[in-house]
DNA sequence: CGATTGTTTGATATATATCAATAACCGTGG
DNA sequence: CCACGGTTATTGATATATATCAAACAATCG
């Protein structure tokens, strides 16, 4: 922890305190072990609404997200698509098993990463021992999250799904420095993604999502400035409404 | 791969050519480590429809499935349940990372346990080398088998939810070696898990099972003898639909 | 063999999808 | 800065797939 350095400061950019969504290796490279990591990497900023990795695409290379977010989905040959998730700084991208992408990636503005090839993996995990069991133990925290959403999809409601994917906004690492200061308070979170990114996420349709939003703001747990800011005002109703528990 | 020998014989069962729904070790394990193994490990027989891995509780052990099956879910406080998946022959259960259980393990009929103590995975995966990569490469899969469960409960109609689970439980491991050889013909599966247990995994009531049940057989896409053995008739017809393509 | 439990089928209700019309937003160019 | 056009979001009316409620039926087990 205390001699650890960032692979996100490795290639210029800060972490905060999240806790990658997809893996995660803060803390487990040494100073004196950068050079060698940047020299595996390479960098890479991606426009808005480009695809960086492409479902079934051969899995030439991963990545770790070091700015700005992407969708992550899949789609079915006639067009219906589940977003699996939305990536954000110091995330990991593309480490697959197999050797083509199992989803396709897209910027939701503009993104910056840090590329590996796919082969250097072996050599990154010998050289830096540490972040082996790093990436076990966020592999296993993702199947966590996993799990959450197969209850979200198969059991909870529009009002919950909506309410469970507004407090997953609101972990810090979403949150502008000042705002996730007092967690009690209103929290303003920017959303980046569009309704349609909303629905194919909760595997509801916008129209859904929309009343579902309009009947929060009636309700007076949340205010919105625009499509793409929501301010939550009653994070432990929300909170329990996500829980199923009114 | 010549030299290697399944965790599952080492005690006491044999593996057929099953792919692990959770974390299998398959051919990790040379004959000398046998008695090390079998050391660290210590069976246990679990009685149809008792619990051995509780959601919320301390994550002291993790087990190997050796014989029969487990349903895996998640509760919420109104009782609402999502099985997250059936645990078969081979499958590594309660791996988590954190230090309580993040689902419950129920059996599916008589089950055949091999029990870890969950501080002996560091010694056992230092011990054996490549079950190191085999934990990863399986964690791996089991994303993306995740991946499609979201777009099942996310996007799939009915019927196609139940053409995909049946599609699923056709895999080898989970057909009898007579069936499986002749993979075009109509193929009986057991269905060990109950209507609503069904319906828990596809975010369905029985009811809708049912019904889907019901109209598949009068499709002639599938035959029945009771409620817990199935025939597959036109596999590729359901694959179609499982698919969304029909 | 009856009693109990689980499954199938039927009738109806409802949450969410679909279709359709406004309304708000956003970037562009005057 | 404002007007404009296109996109995206909201709201409304209706349809529909699936849930819910209820009954008959089948399987299982003593």
């Amino acid at each position: 922890m205390e001699t650890g350095r960032d692979l996100m400061e490795a290639v210029g950019e800060r972490c905060g305190h999240c806790s990658g969504r997809s893996v995660s290796i803060c803390n487990v490279i040494d100073d004196a072990d950068l050079p060698a990591l940047v020299a595996e990497s390479s960098r890479v900023i991606v426009p808005s609404g480009r695809c960086f990795i492409e479902e079934g695409c051969a899995a030439d290379h991963f990545y770790v997200l070091t700015g700005g977010r992407a969708k992550l989905f899949n789609l079915m040959v006639d067009g219906r698509r589940q977003i699996i998730g939305f990536a954000e700084l110091g995330d990991f991208l593309g480490l697959a098993s197999s050797d083509a992408y199992a989803f396709t990636a897209e910027a939701l503005g503009d993104v910056t990463l840090c590329r590996f090839s796919h082969s250097s993996i072996e050599r990154l995990v010998e050289r830096f021992p540490r972040l082996r069991g790093r990436l076990q133990k966020e592999a296993s925290s993702e199947l966590v999250k996993m799990q959450s959403r197969l209850m979200l999809l198969g059991r909870k409601t529009a009002r919950e799904r909506l309410a469970t994917f507004l407090i997953e906004q609101a972990r810090p690492c979403c949150v502008y420095a000042e705002q996730w200061r007092n967690e009690n308070g209103p929290m303003t979170l920017p959303l980046p993604m569009s309704r349609m990114d909303i629905a194919d996420y909760l595997g509801l349709t916008i129209e859904t999502v929309s009343r579902t939003f309009s009947l929060f703001k009636r309700e007076g747990l949340i205010s919105t400035k625009g499509a793409s800011s929501v301010t939550l005002l009653a994070l432990g109703n929300l909170a329990d409404i996500a829980n199923g528990l009114e």
